[in-house]
DNA sequence: ATAATATAGTCAAAGTAGGTCAAAAGAGGT
DNA sequence: ACCTCTTTTGACCTACTTTGACTATATTAT
């Protein structure tokens, strides 16, 4: 049984692809949508729609209230590559990187394969390191896969 | 009597059989149906579906869980994949894996842009680890790596 | 203005599910 | 009996999901 998550994730992201990558909602109706609490829907976005994926999300409360999500427009690869490049910095967590794979690939920057292939090179390894180091190593083995990226993007 | 490991270990290879050399299990299902704890699923896991037997594992935790085997195959290019991981091992200087991407290139197994991929990985990070955890580190960067392009070809 | 209503946001707790590890139990060999 | 290897278990850990109580903000009615 997939979770409830997955399916909102999908569903929300179906209506990107027929509204030119922008969708406005009411999370209510969605909450009321799928029978479950109206604070879900917020995890869906937190988990699955933040900058990091390349999403943005407006929202007001209120009367009339919404939540918009967009898509953010992508540069070019390369200011794309830069500016993750700097946000990885020098210490990430496991989930964030994960997320900022599933961006590259969803830019088409890499394909599916690779993007495996990179999150293989993440994975926690069975080398026991205290959990401040690993966020560092981490971040610093996705910075260099990224600049190679970026290298080979300047030779081609 | 034999033991339960044995059993769960047939079990599963019979499900394996029916779903094209895969399946996705519920471990605590599993160790319902074979009263026993969960833990249990692990032991099996861990002592007959290694890589070294020729399976990779993947797995989530949380709400709609699971645990996946998939089994590599064993053409040409798996065996090759099965040799170099047994040869990478806990422990590789990074030379030596720098040497083995090389071969994975030279093979058709990656091309051009994996192996510097695969290499930007395997770059020495600016963590500052003592010698020996940085060999233990390049090797399981680079198994976890293997391991996924043998996924990988199972699943092409 | 003020109050009522309609939304959305936050956060922590509970729920779900797999992972790890070490100790206890069992089996076989000497 | 004793030692060793394998199996089995349980306590504790980490990760992901779902919910609900409480909070914040906007609109609408009085």
């Amino acid at each position: 049984m997939k979770p409830l998550s997955d399916t909102i994730e999908a569903f929300i992201k179906a209506l990107m692809e027929e509204e030119d990558s922008q969708v406005e909602l009411k999370r209510n109706e969605l909450a009321e949508h799928f029978q479950c609490a109206p604070s879900q829907i917020n995890y869906v976005l937190a988990t699955r729609f933040t900058p990091d994926h390349g999403y943005v999300i407006e929202s007001r409360r209120g009367g009339g209230g919404y939540i918009r999500i967009v898509r953010i427009a992508s540069s070019t690869p390369d200011d794309l590559l830069k500016t993750i490049y700097q946000r990885v910095g020098t210490s990430i967590s496991h989930a964030d990187a994960l997320r900022i794979l599933a961006r590259l690939q969803s830019e088409g920057i890499v394909n599916e394969r690779e993007a495996h292939l990179m999150a293989a090179a993440l994975a926690p390894q069975a080398v026991p390191l205290p959990l401040s180091l690993k966020d560092a190593l981490c971040a610093g083995t996705l910075r260099s896969m990224i600049l190679e990226l970026a290298k080979r993007r300047k030779e081609a």
